[in-house]
This record gives structure tokens, C-alpha cells and sequence, in this order.
DNA sequence: ATGACGATTCAAAATCGA
């Protein structure tokens, strides 16, 4: 079981690409983010020529937007808001008997101080709510899946330079401390960092204005996918699918997989 | 320090991303 997360940033400007990622990863399960597609518009006949015949989304026109593909029957579809807003961030479906979570936590603006920017403070409080909520309904034996673009780096290794972004919206410790209280809620195995060690970097984020992205690597691990401890034990393999950052018209985002055994 | 890019939207310039 392959478990894919992708901010496709447009589903339907990278329908193509989704393909390529389909066939280059061969995934079992697709969590997207950012697909900016309200669900009457959502490319269904596409992805189901792609083999995706089991499709759960939660989009709206512009922004945000959640998904999840699935080789197999999805079941138990539902969809969660957080702060008190319309934006359709977080979709939920069972499948082969985990709780599949595709989630896209805000981006927060520029300035990292709430009193200040709103959208800084409305992301802190998103963490929040999120560590409130899963403490509250699960616990670390159920099988749940959490994978996403977390808008944060937690480690000093998950940025480029760790002292140059302490103050920089992704990577302050008010994110960091918080993503790690989240963590803790169900003890979730962050599941890159089972097979990479901390003092290594691991990026999937690379911005649009960097003109050689790759030659000057100023990355962050904003994609993650998490398991419970339930699941942990089957965890076999992961990627970050890097050379997805060099496609045609690529998102921002590189796709990060997690192998679980069957 | 600024801007660099890219997607979206009542279609031109603004907003958002991170």
C-alpha cells in the first residue's frame, strides 16, 4: 500500500502531470492539495481514465481544496472545518481499513506575529483546533493515516538554512511547537523521518522565484505524511519524489509517498 | 530590502501562496 501526497496547485491545469505521477509512482492511494477546483468541476472522467475510479474531493472556486484517489472503495466520506470557515481543507474516507486524512494546514502570510497578521494568527489557531480534535476522537491505536501539506518545516533540517528562517513563516518555533504538541496527540510517526535521519536534509518544497531551483536548493519539508503507531510496525519505505519539481509546469510541491505492507 | 514566479479571477490588476 502506496500513499502519496501532492499539492497539485490546479488539479485541472496538471491533470497531465497527475498522470506522469501515476504511472512514475504507482500509487495506491493520492492525497491533493490545493486542487482549486469546486467538485462539480472536478475532472472525474480523467482520473478515472487513469485508473482513480474511487474519488473523494472538497473544493471550492479559487483557493484551497482537498482529495483523495483511491484504487479501492473509499468509504465513511466526510469532510471537517476549522476556525469557523468555509475553506475546504481537510477530507476524510476509509479505506482498506485505515482513516485516510488529506489535509492542507494554511500557508499564514508573511509576517509571523498574530497580533499582526491575521492569517498568521487563524493558522496557529488551525494547529490548535486540529491537536484539540485528534486527542479528543481517536487514539494511538486506531489506524489513521494524516497526510498533507502541513505548511510547516519542524526540523532545523526541514529548511535550508535553519537560523536564516527562525523568524521566516514555516519554520518559527510558534509552528514548530505546536506541529510537535499535534504529534504527540496520537504519538504519529512522522514517516519520512523513520528512514532519514534528523541531521539530514529532506525538502519538498521549492519556490517558484528561485531561478535554478535545484542548483541553489533553498527547500522545506512542508509535505508530510504521518501514521499511527497502529500502523507504524507495516512501514516499509518512503520518497520524496523530487525530479516531479522539474516537470512541465510544475506545482511547487514535489509528491512525498509512504510504503506500508500489505 | 526587494523582487524574483505562478495560479486564479466578473479579464486587468489584485490576491494568494510560503
Amino acid at each position: 500500500m502506496k500513499i502519496v501526497t501532492w499539492n497539485v496547485n490546479s488539479i485541472r491545469l496538471r491533470i497531465d502531470l497527475l498522470e506522469r505521477l501515476t504511472d512514475e509512482m504507482a500509487p495506491d492511494v493520492v492525497c491533493l492539495q490545493e486542487t482549486k477546483c469546486p467538485d462539480d468541476l472536478f475532472p472525474h472522467e480523467a482520473l478515472t481514465r487513469l485508473g482513480w475510479e474511487h474519488v473523494a474531493c472538497h473544493g471550492q472556486k479559487g483557493y484551497n481544496g482537498v482529495a483523495i484517489l483511491s484504487r479501492r472503495p473509499l468509504r465513511e466520506v466526510r469532510t471537517q472545518a476549522w476556525c469557523e470557515r468555509p475553506d475546504c481543507r481537510h477530507i476524510i474516507a476509509e479505506v482498506d481499513g485505515m482513516e485516510v486524512h488529506s489535509l492542507y494546514i494554511p500557508a499564514g502570510g508573511d509576517e509571523p506575529d498574530p497580533a499582526k497578521n491575521p492569517k498568521f494568527a487563524n493558522k496557529l489557531r488551525f494547529l490548535d483546533e486540529l491537536t484539540e480534535w485528534f486527542a479528543a476522537t481517536y487514539g494511538p491505536r486506531d489506524p489513521l493515516v494524516l497526510a498533507g501539506d502541513f505548511n510547516v518545516a519542524p526540523l532545523p533540517t526541514d529548511v535550508w538554512d535553519h537560523k536564516k528562517l527562525l523568524k521566516v513563516v514555516t519554520h518559527t518555533p510558534m509552528e514548530t511547537t505546536r506541529l510537535a504538541l499535534l504529534q504527540q496527540t496520537l504519538d504519529w510517526v512522522d514517516t519520512t523521518r523513520a528512514f532519514v535521519p534528523a541531521d539530514e536534509h529532506v525538502f519538498t518544497w521549492w519556490s517558484y522565484r528561485a531561478a535554478d531551483w535545484r542548483g541553489a536548493n533553498k527547500g522545506r519539508r512542508l509535505d508530510h505524511v504521518w501514521v499511527t503507531p497502529a500502523l507504524a510496525p507495516r512501514l516499509t519505505g518512503w520518497e520524496v519524489h523530487v525530479d516531479a519539481r522539474d516537470w512541465p509546469q510544475p506545482s511547487d510541491h514535489a509528491p512525498v509517498a509512504a510504503v506500508l505492507a500489505d
